[in-house]
DNA sequence: GGTATTGCTGAGGTTACCTCAACGTGAGGG
DNA sequence: CCCTCACGTTGAGGTAACCTCAGCAATACC
C-alpha cells in the first residue's frame, strides 16, 4: 500500500469526521473552535489565556478571541490571576460545562457510528497504527 | 478501542500530513488550496471552471478565485468553450504542470517517510480499514 | 421569440487564524 | 530603590479560503 493511497484514504475519513463535528455542533451554534477551547478548559479547568493558547497551538493573541467569544455567550469567564496581576485566568461557566457536555455526548455517538462498521479487532488496529505514526514522526499529543 | 480514541488518533496523523504538505509547498509560495487545485487539473486537463469547482467541493465561485491565483502565476490558464460561449475552460501551463509534479514528487517522498514506520501487514490494514470506513458512511470519492 | 436556466464574476461577508506594537505588571541588577 | 528587561494580554490591522447574492452574457425550452 502505497503512501499516496493512504493519505488520500486519509483525508477521506478526515473528511467525515469533521463533517460530523460540525453537524454536532449546529444545533448550538458553536464553532468548532469555540468547542476545542471548551475542551481545554474543561480538562484542565481554570487556567491561564496563554496556557490555553499552547493547548490549542495558536498564538495568544488568538485565545482572546476565542475566549471573547465563549465570554459574551456566558459559557466561559475570565478571572485576574491572583498571583500575577498581568495574567487572565480562564474557565467555564457553568452553562459552558453543561453544554460541553451535552456536545460531546453527541458527537462521541456519532464517531461511534462511523467506527460501528469496523469490529473490535480493526478498531484495535487502527488505533494502535495511528499511535505508532505519531509517536514515529515524535509527536508526543494529540489535538488538545 | 473507543470512537473517541480513535477520532483524537486521527486527527493527530492528520495534523502531521497537514504540516507535510505546507513544508513540501513553502519553497515555491503556493498555498494548499492552490495546489489541490493544480492536482485536479493535472488529472483532468481542460475542464470547465464549474467542472473544478464540483471536484474540488467549493462553490464555483470561490474556484474562480483560485484559477486566479494560478492564472497569474503562469500555473494555468483560461480559454473559452468552443462549444460553450458561456464555460470558460481551465488547464494548466507547460510550467503549471512542471511544478506540480515536482512538489509531488516530494510531498510523495515526505509521506513516504511519515508512513515508513509502518511494516507492509500494516499499511494494507489501514489502507483497508479507511476505506472500509469511507464505504459504510456512503463516500465514494476521496478528496479531488 | 419570450422566459427560464446556466456559467462566470464583482461586491461584500465570515471564520480562524496571524503579526506587530502598546500597556501594565513583575523581576533582577546595581 | 529604581531602572531596564521580560512577560501576559489586547487593539489594530492583515491573510487565506471559503461563502452568498446580484448581475450579465449566452444558451435552452416551449
Amino acid at each position: 500500500m502505497d503512501a499516496e493511497q493512504l493519505a488520500d484514504a486519509f483525508w477521506g475519513v478526515a473528511r467525515l469526521l469533521r463533517g460530523l463535528t460540525k453537524e454536532a455542533l449546529a444545533p448550538w451554534a458553536l464553532t468548532p473552535s469555540q468547542f476545542r477551547a471548551a475542551g481545554v478548559l474543561a480538562r484542565h479547568g481554570s487556567i491561564r489565556l496563554s496556557a490555553l493558547a499552547e493547548h490549542l497551538r495558536i498564538a495568544p493573541r488568538s485565545a482572546t478571541e476565542v475566549v471573547d467569544d465563549l465570554e459574551s455567550r456566558g459559557l466561559a469567564e475570565r478571572s485576574p490571576d491572583p498571583g500575577d496581576r498581568r495574567a487572565t485566568l480562564v474557565a467555564l461557566t457553568e452553562k459552558g460545562r453543561a453544554l460541553f457536555h451535552e456536545i460531546r455526548a453527541a458527537r462521541h455517538a456519532q464517531s461511534a457510528d462511523l467506527f460501528a462498521v469496523l469490529d473490535e479487532q480493526d478498531r484495535a488496529d487502527l488505533g494502535r497504527i495511528l499511535r505508532r505514526v505519531q509517536e514515529a514522526a515524535g509527536q508526543k499529543a494529540g489535538p488538545e
